[in-house]
DNA sequence: ACGTTTTATAGGGGTTTCCCCTAGATGCAA
DNA sequence: TTGCATCTAGGGGAAACCCCTATAAAACGT
């Protein structure tokens, strides 16, 4: 049965390069190239005929610029695919953007070969493959920083930032008044101060400013 | 000359825990502790006195729970600083948060002192230290997503996805309705289309979704 | 310890927006 | 050609917004 076998898909416009790759990969026990492109519109042309695949090898260097475009195209119709991209190119350069577009992970080609092994079984488990120094690098750009607003939600009072959170989970003037029970009017004088402390000039600019900076992705502590 | 050693500043209430902790650190040729605090007090008082410190290792159970507070509070006043967090606590229930608050790094206790001399190392670098499968966990939430979003915002038509942009940036309907040049009954339609396709029940609702998917940080790729 | 400022509370009232309804025109697809 | 979605726009009541004023409490400064 094949189907034990994760289903990789090639695209590279090196013929060599696809068969070294096919060879490497082959010779795992759990991994098959079922299919290969050479360009762009091969690929998206052999995914849309409903080929079954697992992963997608995509070199970043085909003839046009349009590498970038190619995986973006690539994710919105087939949001469950993932693409590892293999690349000549410095990672520095292109994986944060190939990231961005939707890629699941970056490889330099001059890496040995089981570091591309372990990159598509990474990112056939789900997780994200980069290298790391890249991963360091990358870490460093997304964590860091967020120097000056701070100090403008700093002049906020508790319970204004107590309504700026509750603003952006969602809930209207009245439904606040209403969970802490006070006067509506209430809720609206802090809003009022609110918008005077941060130079918001209307109800849809404190709206998008809350839903900015105050959002929380997690649970809270404790 | 001890300017040739990193400055290092203990902060931790068991006393012997920062000594062996010294210990290890002062065998390094590289690193010296310069000085120690039990309490989140006494430690922002030593910074605050100009000791010159290169980086903070702060365990991450004092007594209260304010110890995400004092990583802030660090950040705000010495934003130069690092603080390289080192808890007993598992780092998937604190790690994110503890970088989210200001940390550059966080090591667990229970590893080897080679693991927490390296992680020094890397902070001092610049660079942010978690372990690998953290840093994979990190990395996956923060590329990951938006298979569906997508999904949605394709139900949008031309018109209503200009529309949400301009809201985003913060006109309002009557404005978009001037720019535009049409009835700001024609923009309230559009409104009420997109809440209906994207299931929001009100205008804040569909500020917040505007300023979450439709704002455009980055300039394009090209 | 006392005066000052800021914050929390809330009402009045005019203006604007929201939001449900209806409806014609256009365009695209079956 | 017959729908179905889109773009256009009005009517009208309800709700929200946003200006004002006002008082008590809390925080702050000297």
């Amino acid at each position: 049965m094949s189907n034990l076998k994760a289903q990789v898909m090639l695209v590279d416009d090196h013929a060599m390069v696809r068969q070294g790759m096919s060879s490497l990969i082959n010779s795992e026990p759990d991994l098959e190239v079922i299919t290969e492109a050479e360009s762009a519109e091969q690929a998206l042309e052999i995914l849309a005929a409903g080929q079954k695949i697992d992963i997608v090898l995509l070199d970043l260097t085909l003839k046009d610029v349009a590498d970038l475009d190619l995986i973006h195209k690539m994710n919105l119709q087939f949001p469950d695919l993932p693409i590892l991209v293999v690349s000549m190119h410095n990672e520095r350069v292109y994986a944060e953007r190939a990231l961005k577009s939707g890629a699941r992970g970056y490889v330099m080609k001059q890496e040995p070969g089981e570091i591309l092994i372990s990159a598509i079984r990474e990112v056939l488990k789900g997780n994200i493959f980069l290298s790391p120094p890249m991963t360091a690098l990358f870490l460093n750009r997304n964590i860091k920083r967020k120097p000056e607003p701070e100090q403008l939600i700093n002049q906020l009072t508790r319970s204004e930032i107590e309504i700026m959170q509750m603003i952006a989970s969602g809930l209207g003037s009245q439904e606040i008044a209403v969970v802490k029970n006070r006067s509506i009017k209430t809720i609206e004088a802090h809003r009022a101060n609110i918008r005077l402390k941060l130079n918001l000039k209307n109800s849809a600019d404190l709206i998008r400013y809350a839903t900015l900076k105050f959002s929380q992705p997690e649970p809270a502590i404790k």
